[in-house]
DNA sequence: TATTGTTATACTCTATAACTATA
DNA sequence: TATAGTTATAGAGTATAACAATA
């Protein structure tokens, strides 16, 4: 394991933080003033109107929130607005089976137009097809990678500085 | 300007957002275990320490944070640490001057190594020295683009949905 | 008048722990 | 005993607006 990243590496790592945390605010921007949404609130509406069929709150949990109360929180807030719909499996008691409305639909329709310009002037008009093919492949590679991948908490911790 | 994101487009964003997601998350967490930073103030840190010669905040926010408040409670916060030095410029009278103290230089160094194994474990490691590149390229471009582009704020906005 | 920076304040997001209930 | 989800709560980060001081 190298204890340093050479200088293209940490070109790459630093643009790509600054550039990502420039893309984030613009979205966060656009989708609270567009919509009211914050981005997870986004993330839930997309991955409800993908999946079509209603979709736990475990199921919701993977991929958008590290924290189930996290999750617990923002669906109340969409469930406040009637944006979805949260009811008791009949399948498993435990579980909450989660639905968007047509309001969440109209919320999401509102939404992804504004949505869209951004990423694409922001992110987009910066790149060739050929870059974005190659981006698509390499992040694709590092998400599936990062998922694998154990926490660290299972890593041997390092001590606190001081 | 086109109303929506081809397929490749739709894959490169989400994967990039996701896995930035994923890095940011490790990050901020081996940076607060490791040495009780915030990710901004590692970038203070960080930024101070390569300048060498001290900065105003008004440097320090360029690129570092959104508003200018914000950086003054992370300032204080390092301040309160005894990881930097806060003083009156005296070239401006207006303008805060801040040093990077030997603490704070200790500090930056406790977390390097640990911060330096988390990028390569969880991002190059999924990426060949030719995908590094080819990233380095694009996100430096990309960002250099977004800094140029005008803030949001000034184009024309589309309506609040409902 | 414009700029630098701080303060006060409020708000949002997130996380931990305790809890209920079902499996 | 483990899992699904919620609640209560506390903490951290961020932003806005008002402000003081200097250019």
């Amino acid at each position: 394991m190298a204890d340093t990243l050479n200088p293209v590496q940490l070109r790459a790592y630093f643009a790509l933080m600054e550039s990502v945390s420039l893309l984030q605010y613009a979205v966060r921007q656009q989708l609270l003033d567009d919509g009211g949404l914050s981005y997870v609130q986004f993330e839930i509406l997309a991955k409800l109107s993908d999946n079509d069929r209603p979709l736990t709150m475990t199921d919701l949990a993977d991929g958008v929130v590290y924290s189930r109360s996290g999750l617990t929180h923002q669906a109340g807030l969409l469930e406040k607005q009637g944006l979805i719909s949260r009811a008791a499996s009949s399948e498993d008691q435990r579980a909450t089976v989660v639905e968007i409305t047509e309001r969440g639909r109209d919320r999401l329709a509102a939404v992804l137009p504004g949505h869209i310009d951004v990423v694409q002037e922001l992110l987009f008009d910066a790149l060739s097809a050929r870059d974005v093919r190659a981006l698509a492949d390499m992040m694709s590679a590092a998400r599936d990678h990062m998922r694998a991948r154990p926490p660290r908490s299972a890593a041997p911790r390092r001590h606190r500085a001081d």
